[in-house]
RNA sequence: GCGGGUGUAGUUCAAUGGUAGAACGGUAGCCUUCCAAGCUACACACGAGGGUUCGAUUCCCUCCACCCGCUCCA
């Protein structure tokens, strides 16, 4: 799945990461910590730009969703009714002899003889020697290893059957094969419907542990049982739990939608492929609740919505999957369920779940908590739950993908030199990127050249993040934003002062006559082509570029 | 959780049982009239903890983290 060239490119996406402060490992300098990540200076930039414009996107230029944002601890008859304190812990066993790991609640029951063995015993071998005098002989003697197993046959079969599945056992467990002169056997057992062992090979199971997917706290100072709750492992149930009062400030008609974007907490089995999978992550989530009978229309329609989201980001639809999630794999609330998967370099994985969650989660809460939470429908004249579709999406996960998705590296032959280089690039759409505009004067040791820059600097950071830098020479600041993934590169020079020398065309369209002042340079990230723009024109134009 | 791999500066790599070098990058200064130019100076590393040893970055053990494959992912 993942081949080699791909596993490069994400080393080097995690490098670029760490290099530019994008994003750095949690806890660093104390060896880190397991499935938790730190956004540096331009992280936080392209995550806040990232969210925003989901934010714009859901509760301003639609009028049928408002905000909300609950808090990340809530009364733990929440996480009851919801079903998660049930379903979110998994007993698991594991089998002694392959290692593999079963869902005890999934196990199926077996029939059969159980072969209980002590151990075995195993071949030593000691040379002989007698005085100074070397000899072949040797004695060979039968030692016992206890090292407790049992194996189940169904019923007829042989104990040889048994004894093969043991001696594989003994061999896993370092014992060669040919020191093993025979099994200990203890007793034999007849059992109906037994879940202790391997239904694929008989091998005894291990203790039942249980895995809690949710990360469990407790609220006031005193650790018992009754302040038990937990950091919740999505951020959906508080726009549940709120769904009235909500409805009732907002004053909407149905179908209308809650959206929220906040942390969730899951205490993963094992965090893997940088950020994508973590234990702490961030979501933004709508549910939107609809007449009963129309959630099917409304997951089509949402679907439609969201993959024009992900081009809107720079993702292109061809490189989004849509999952539709089979019945069986279906959580047990959804009644369709797609997921919407992006090509990442280590493999096709999901960045949303976008699920008709029918009438589920208000009905738990309403007959958990005694409260109703139906809706009054004024046209006809009667009350009923719901339904919900619920498009949710992985804040870190988008970000790695578009992180992904801008990088590349291109070769770049120098006009003069002939050498050739790599330039390294990030893509990012402009509404997405840390950083608009570098500006630059063209020399720093002119000052006034600096003075004029800093004056282009101040008017436009009121209106977005940009960055003043007069290190090295301009071209190696041109390649430093290119890694910043930062689009328009603005230098003040001489003619911005004296005049330009040579007519051209303004990025405007507007022209640009010989002698006139006030211009600079504009550089473009992708095509690294440049053009004269008034600044007088720099606000309208960037800012237009950035929404 | 199992198996495999990796861990030396921000990055990519060296060397060594006697506490480490380079390149690029970074910072500062000089210089520089549009794509990582040049000069000078400076800063920055043996993942953590034990053990063996006179002495450990090097050998051994444990832990941690990251990567890969399983597994897991209501």
């Amino acid at each position: 799945m993942a081949d080699p060239a791909a596993i490069a490119k994400m080393d080097k996406i995690v490098a670029l990461c760490k290099r530019r402060g994008f994003i750095f490992q949690s806890s660093e300098i104390y060896g880190g910590l397991n499935g938790a990540w730190d956004y540096g200076p331009l992280g936080v930039e392209l995550k806040r730009n990232l969210k925003d414009y989901w934010w714009r996107c859901m509760t301003q230029v639609r009028d049928d969703i408002v905000g909300f944002d609950g808090s990340i601890l809530m009364n733990a008859a929440v996480w009851k009714a919801s079903g998660h304190v049930d379903t979110f812990s998994d007993p698991l066993v594991e089998c002694l002899l392959t290692k593999k790991r079963y869902r005890a609640d999934q196990i199926e029951p077996q029939s059969g003889t159980v072969y209980y063995y002590k151990g075995i015993k195993q071949r030593k071998i000691s040379r002989l020697s007698v005085g100074n005098v070397e000899t072949t002989a040797f004695t060979e003697t039968a030692e016992p290893v206890p090292l407790p197993f049992a194996v189940l046959v169904p019923k007829g079969k042989p104990e040889a059957s048994a004894q093969k599945i043991a001696r594989q056992y003994y061999i896993s467990r370092g014992i060669p094969d040919s020191e093993i002169i025979s099994l200990d056997l203890e007793k034999t057992e007849q059992v109906e419907n037994s879940t202790k062992f391997n239904p694929e090979n008989g091998s005894l199971l291990s203790e039942t542990k249980t895995f809690n997917l949710m990360f469990k706290t407790y609220v006031g100072a005193i650790e018992d049982e009754s302040s038990v709750t937990y950091l919740r492992p999505e951020t959906a149930q508080a726009m549940f739990v709120q769904f009235k009062n909500v409805l009732e400030v907002s004053r909407k008609k149905l179908p209308f939608g809650i959206a929220q974007i906040g942390k969730a907490f899951r205490n993963e089995i094992n965090p893997r492929n940088f950020t994508f999978r973590s234990r702490e992550f961030e979501q933004m989530e709508v549910e939107f609740f609809v007449k009963p009978g129309t959630g099917p229309e409304w997951l089509e329609k949402w679907k439609e919505e969201r993959l024009a989201w992900y081009e809107a980001i720079g993702i292109p639809r061809a490189k989004i999957h849509v999952l539709t999630v089979p019945d069986k794999d279906r959580a047990f609330y959804s009644q369709g369920t797609y997921d919407l998967e992006y090509e990442f370099p280590f493999g096709v994985q999901e960045l949303e779940g976008i699920a008709h969650r029918g009438e589920y989660d208000l009905k738990q809460h309403q007959e958990h908590s005694g409260k109703p939470l139906e809706y009054f429908d004024e046209e006809l004249k009667k009350k009923y739950l719901p339904e919900v579709v619920e498009p949710s999406a992985g804040v870190d996960r988008t970000v790695l993908a578009v992180l992904c998705e801008a990088y590349a590296e291109e070769t770049v032959k120098d006009e003069e030199s002939g050498k050739e280089e790599t330039r390294v690039v990030l893509r990012f759409v402009p509404r997405l990127a840390p950083i608009k505009a570098g500006i630059f004067p063209l020399l720093k040791n002119k000052p006034e050249l600096v003075a004029k820059t800093k004056e282009v600097l101040r008017s436009l950071q009121p209106l977005m993040k940009v960055a003043y830098d007069e290190a090295g020479s301009i071209g190696k600041r041109y390649r430093r934003i290119d890694e910043e993934g930062t689009p328009f590169g603005i230098t003040v020079d001489f003619e911005t002062l004296e005049g330009v020398k040579e007519a051209s065309t303004s990025a405007t369209g507007t022209p640009i006559e010989v002698g006139q002042k006030e211009t600079v340079t504009l550089r473009h990230r992708d095509s690294m082509k440049q053009e004269r723009i008034a600044i007088a024109d720099l606000p309208a134009y960037l800012v237009a570029k950035i929404v």
